[in-house]
DNA sequence: CTGACTGCAAACGTTTTGCACGGTA
DNA sequence: TACCGTGCAAAACGTTTGCAGTCAG
């Protein structure tokens, strides 16, 4: 567990405990979205409010400690923010995982073909996770 | 303009003034989100209602006739779907535009890296278009 | 001690739903 | 003609705001 409490003072943000365990919670957790994070911190904090989550996301993501995360059909979740990558998206379970990749050549391709400055590239990939594969599988041999 | 009547037959939807004129409007500007769709719509059906437009957007999608964009704090555009591609964004002037690029070398890396079965890769460049790099060129000999 | 943060309640904006009427196939 | 689609109004949902009290620095 990294120093949050650093972390937090050069974006001038308190380290409330609310806040702290917000920010345990989505580094445990990888990447969640408001309703799951809000239910996870009721059971520390009973009387916690839902305007809190939802004050604390909004600091914490308007100067980049935190980075949303939109995939289609999805609900927003968020990640804590750190060195560029993509991500992977199990469209069967749901698992939403990191995944470090070079995105050099596709960036530069479209430059090229775009004339675009391009500052940013952010892929999703939507799947089948291993273990998923597996499970169906299974059920597949299972039902022969 | 193509047939979108005998398309959205094959959907079991009913080609409605309305729908048509939406998809219509869709495929005119591109990607288009919920509020200038209805704005567009109102200037040909006065009296058309939101509701309307939600359901339509919802059946269409559902479906697979439209498609959402999502992007980190935009609204969710929609377009008609058609072959696979990416997104160009210019964070300076909002453009969104489709580009046409080979994504196969970095979705293999990815599968392999993975374990994944990757079955759809979403790719969104962020970036200044080259209109808007001009502009900022202008200004910057301007006040020199 | 002071300003930032919290919890609560109300406000706000967006999306969905139910229903009676009208239009497409 | 039979349903699906429309418009309207209300409901449901998600997010933000204002305020008074509390806590971190």
């Amino acid at each position: 567990m990294k120093d949050y409490k650093t972390q937090l003072k050069r974006y001038d943000l308190k380290a409330t405990p609310q806040r702290m365990f917000m920010i345990n919670e989505i580094e445990q957790k990888g990447h969640i979205d408001i309703d799951n994070l809000y239910k996870s911190l009721k059971n520390i904090f009973p009387y916690i409010s839902l305007a809190t989550v939802y004050k604390n996301i909004n600091s914490m993501t308007q100067n980049g400690f935190l980075s949303e995360v939109k995939i289609p059909k999805l609900k927003t979740r968020y990640e804590l923010s750190k060195e560029k990558h993509a991500h992977l998206f199990c469209t069967n379970c749901s698992e939403l995982k990191d995944i470090f990749i070079d995105k050099q050549l596709v960036t530069n391709k479209a430059a090229e073909k775009s004339g675009y400055k391009i500052n940013d590239t952010l892929i999703t990939f939507e799947g089948i996770c291993p273990k998923c594969q597996e499970k169906n599988n299974m059920v597949s041999t299972e039902t022969k």
